[in-house]
DNA sequence: AATCTAGCTTTGTCGGACAAACCGATAAGA
DNA sequence: TCTTATCGGTTTGTCCGACAAAGCTAGATT
């Protein structure tokens, strides 16, 4: 057993770091309010008493980090993070574990479903409309594969945004970014494959407008059923989301 | 239509951006392994031609991305990002974003049946017992909410891991880290409350053992709407993470 | 051979400097 | 009068040089 401590365990955070946390504190206990001036660097230099560069460093942590961002002038200020810049953070970490297709796929065929149900019980009239919006979008490119795979995640978004709920949002995001961007090289290899995909979606809307939680989670399986035969017909479910398909999707987002 | 351009777009990134970009893409292009060094500050200065400065900025954004990070004698090296990581950043973000426990307990519910529903068909020997071990221990500390508390999640992430899909790991990860510190309050509040979750623990390994996928979803579902009875008798399911739990999960996680 | 010590390296921090971009306000032009 | 041009004053991005502390290395000592 330990004996009581005569003294504390001394801090030994480099200073950088205590800056980053001190400025995280502040605005995660809320009393800087996102959208609000951190203040300049030389406020933040006389304020910590260190260096210039020293707060430069804890700056940059911070914005890694989705806590603070530079307006239009590069002025500081505080920011919600947004789930997608983070979970484009995570999906690189899941190419860097080597995951498979397998293992994507089960996991957004559960939160999908999830998704879907979300929505059928909470979708809003506006929810309703974007969707709706999507499929007319969708129905116009149905032979462009490119055009028509962007639409399906947009789809797969609003969907999750029609469920109201956040943190299901937040939780698809990271697989998604790696499942759908696939979506172009299916649609584009399988005849009818674009029909396919449309059609789903609008019984996905229909299911949602008429608030019909079995036809929505039976079409969602459907949907991912026929992604599924689509990209086996290309490759294997267990094989790692390479780093040359990294690339080819990370090429895609600049 | 826009007309063929005539310019490339000029890239107008930060040098210390340029500096983070150049290294982050020999890491997820592979040329550079979890594990490997990256070179010293001045080598990276000789070898991007910019200061020290610069290069400790660009330096400081991966660090927190979790793409490199520092060995015991303080060198760079590059490394694999920690789910857990990432996932308390996104914890953070869901928090600010002011999510309710009914989003929480909603996505925790589909994701924790996901998970047991794959521990039941894929766990290994080596899995179960960690979750009997595991249980061994919940089982001593049953009146100590604290420590069971820390159990139960624990447990939970065993049970993500049996599942062998990493996704699905990551992809649980941020709810559970905001969920399961509730745990500790319910589990003191309720009577019996340390000997239910204990039960109910005892059952899904006995399922998993068993290969039992209907026994596993039942007894999660019973285990989580224990919780969410738990809670309720505290706190509303609507209000919000508020920024007080926060500040309580903060002090404790550190 | 094991240990100690001195020197070299590397990191964390500091101070100062300067060009470029940005802001605000004033002056010039239609 | 409304727009445009100009001109300081700020602020950021980058650079240079410096130094203490901690780690590492290799020779010196026991």
């Amino acid at each position: 057993m330990a004996s009581t401590p005569l003294f504390r365990r001394i801090d030994v955070a480099p200073a950088y770091q205590k800056v980053a946390d001190a400025i995280e504190r502040e605005i995660i206990n809320g009393r800087i309010k996102p959208g609000e001036p951190i203040g300049t660097e030389q406020q933040l230099v006389e304020q910590f008493g260190v260096n210039r560069s020293t707060v430069r460093e804890g700056i940059r942590v911070l914005e890694e980090g989705g806590l603070i961002r530079r307006d239009s002038s590069r002025r500081l200020q505080a920011c919600l993070p947004r789930y997608n810049k983070l979970a484009t953070r995570l999906s690189r970490a899941l190419i860097l574990h080597e995951v498979t297709f397998r293992e994507l796929f089960e996991t957004s065929m559960t939160l999908e479903v999830a998704s879907v149900e979300g929505a059928v019980e909470r979708a809003t009239n506006e929810n309703i409309s974007e969707l709706a919006d999507n499929l007319a979008r969708s129905a116009e490119v149905v032979e462009k594969p490119a055009a028509l795979a962007e639409l399906d995640a947009e789809f797969h978004v609003l969907m999750a945004k029609a469920s109201q709920n956040r943190v299901l949002q937040l939780a698809r995001e990271p697989a998604a970014q790696l499942f759908f961007p696939t979506t172009e090289m299916i649609v584009g290899g399988v005849a009818e494959g674009g029909a396919r995909l449309v059609e789903a979606h609008r019984h996905l809307l229909d299911a949602i407008r008429r608030r019909d939680k079995a036809a929505g989670v039976l079409w969602t399986r459907r949907h991912l059923q026929d992604w599924r035969r689509g990209f086996e017909k290309i490759a294997s479910l267990d094989r790692s989301v390479e780093h040359t398909y990294m690339e080819h999707a990370y090429a895609a987002r600049q």
